[in-house]
DNA sequence: TCAATATATTAGAATGATTCTAAAGTGTTT
DNA sequence: AAACACTTTAGAATCATTCTAATATATTGA
């Protein structure tokens, strides 16, 4: 099965119809090596190298939220003018660079398994996320 | 010393005038048992409600960030198209319901303290908060 | 106290991320 | 291939936030 194949599968199975361009990002998003942070706009950017034809603006939040809706990339609570996302949709946490503004995952290891002593009578937990915040000294 | 004497002190010690505005600001913000989190689009209602004068919108986030450059409310990380403070300045985590929008405060007792496994040469730790979103079941 | 200076406030314009619109295009099903 | 449903598109609209530059207020020092 080669990658085309894999990602028409893969949105297809989300009811998502394999299109030209959502095969596009699927490519760009999931046929690396490691997971990564992007912005709208670093996506934006690495569509116009590898793309000849354009995808619109509208196109790519379209499908950005597509994505996320069926779990495909998950969005990084951060405060930024940008909405960052990541293609590492397990649960874990961040470092973030305020220096620098780089954004970097926490590995497996890095931080001791985080216990809630709470109940939360008629609430689901839908994530519990640590954000590490540092500066260059 | 009353409440308008304090948060000229306040000010002044931060090397802010205090003007009419900050110093409603102050009240609202900091006279008050509990703390409490707030959008802009909260305060300028608060403001409305209170005020005989009009307080522009670019006062408003003029003095909310000199308070948050001060250290006298912070930024909350939590992704939203607006932007949540906090006048609880200490170190502290929060629930976010995304069902209602919901943010509170984790007491200290909610959560085990964060164990950081790694060290991180050359950078400063500014803080570590766990959110943990919920929705209503 | 009163000018001179420095800082703050203001209304409204500008910016920039994101969403909306509705027309044209593409994918799916029969 | 026709009919239908979904997607893409350009550009407009929206909304939070910041900028502008004119006016007002606070502070300082004589």
């Amino acid at each position: 099965m080669n990658n085309n194949t894999h990602f028409e599968e893969k949105l297809r199975s989300a009811g998502l119809r394999p299109t030209r361009q959502r095969l596009k990002m699927c490519e760009i998003l999931f046929d690396r090596k490691k997971t990564f942070h992007f912005t709208i706009e670093d996506l934006r950017k690495i569509l116009k190298k590898k793309l000849d034809t354009k995808i619109s603006q509208a196109t790519i939040y379209n499908t950005i939220n597509a994505f996320k809706n069926k779990g495909y990339i998950k969005e990084i609570s951060l405060n930024s003018d940008k909405t960052y996302f990541d293609t590492n949709v397990t649960n874990h946490h961040h470092f973030y660079n305020e220096t620098t503004n780089e954004l970097v995952d926490f590995h497996d290891n890095d931080v001791e398994e985080i216990k809630l002593r709470k109940n939360l009578p008629g609430k689901k937990i839908k994530s519990i996320e640590v954000l590490v915040k540092v500066s260059n000294k």
